[in-house]
DNA sequence: CGATTTTGACCAGCGC
DNA sequence: GCGCTGGTCAAAATCG
């Protein structure tokens, strides 16, 4: 599944970003704060949703109003500065909503997946 | 050995 | 002005 988010959507590319750094510590990092963001709810038991990419955990925190905690991930590439984070929903523990941030600028390695079958069970909340 | 994961701690912004 | 939350990073530990 390629990427048809947005159409409005110029540039990904960390060149011209600014972000407050946080720690005090090295601040060489450039994070892509753009307001594209686009859930994707499933239904799961797993929150391992590979949609071909690959990712890394970084962080997990408690959500109010729901008892399961969030977990960011972002992907593993170098140029790459996309942010996805997976939510349960607090009543139905099988309901996954995956936010997407930012938009891949590399090649998908997983290019056959099933993950479009699974897109027929999926809905799509599109912002734009 | 490399990559990845986990927990804790820190800071900024906002609210009151 | 102070307190709180949310969000991110760091280091260490773990797995293949």
């Amino acid at each position: 599944m390629t990427n048809h988010y947005c159409p409005s959507y110029s540039k990904a590319d960390g060149d011209g970003e600014d972000h407050v750094k946080v720690g005090g510590k090295k601040g060489d990092k450039k994070e892509a704060m753009k307001k594209h963001k686009y859930a994707f709810q499933t239904r799961s038991q797993v929150d391992i949703l590979d949609d071909g990419y690959r990712w890394r955990k970084y962080g997990q925190k408690t959500v109010k109003n729901s008892k399961f905690p969030r977990s960011y991930y972002r992907c593993t590439h170098k140029e790459c500065n996309v942010k996805k984070q997976v939510q349960r929903s607090s009543k139905d523990d099988e309901i996954v909503v995956t936010t997407y941030e930012g938009m891949h600028t590399h090649p998908v390695e997983k290019f056959i997946e099933n993950f479009q079958h699974i897109l027929q069970h999926i809905q799509t909340y599109n912002p734009c």
